[in-house]
DNA sequence: GAGTTTCATAACTGATGAGTTATGAGTTAG
DNA sequence: CTAACTCATAACTCATCAGTTATGAAACTC
């Protein structure tokens, strides 16, 4: 099966899909054709990550007329911190590096 | 070009991969043998993970004899903690979910 | 030294997925 | 109504990668 926290991380996983992402968290909400333009591959590849992004709860989309907004979800990065905060507070005691990892997150 | 940055989402984007690493953190240093007899897939899948994981900075190895004992490197995590804060951040004031968002990563 | 154990690497297979071009569906403009 | 525009989907290609079995290298046992 496809676990949530599966499609979050994968969806992150490939450059270019994480840099649409990063420009929508930047710039804010922004059509296909806008994203298009500097994303340095074509239009129909932009549209198949906008919709893993969407399906991984990272990006919603807007229809308005012909055009359709994409706007970032950070919320869904939730499972991602806690996921990360986690694995460090396993290791928590045995090793290092935690204080600096929490001190990193705080704030 | 293939930055830390990818290599650590990549590592972490594969489900049994993460497993491993999850497991290390969970329960601490392992052999291979000890991994793989739980990880569902042969021991040279284990040892290519272990690798992938190594090469992003996520485990260390450690030679014993003929054992090859594995163990956590949570410090490694940082950029993703960083990078998740980021995306947060850059969206602050313009959306909602930040403080959800910042308050599970504080502790 | 011969056999066994532990792990890594080689070589291969199959599935997945990121990219393309072509096309279709819906929307606005003339 | 026709034409142009915006985006999504279909169909396909190619590379990548997770998995396998087979083998090699190093270390321990006898």
């Amino acid at each position: 099966m496809e676990t949530q926290t599966d499609l979050l991380f994968r969806a992150l996983a490939d450059p270019t899909r994480r840099a649409l992402f990063e420009r929508l968290c930047r710039e804010g909400e922004q059509t296909v054709g806008a994203l298009t333009a500097t994303a340095g591959v074509s239009q129909p590849a932009v549209s198949k990550h906008l919709a893993a992004l969407k399906a991984a709860g990272l990006v919603a989309d807007r229809h308005e007329g012909r055009q359709t907004h994409y706007s970032p979800r950070t919320a869904a990065l939730g499972p991602l911190a806690d996921w990360t905060k986690d694995m460090a507070r396993f290791w928590e005691g045995r090793f290092d590096a935690l204080e600096d990892l929490l001190s990193r997150m705080d704030q």
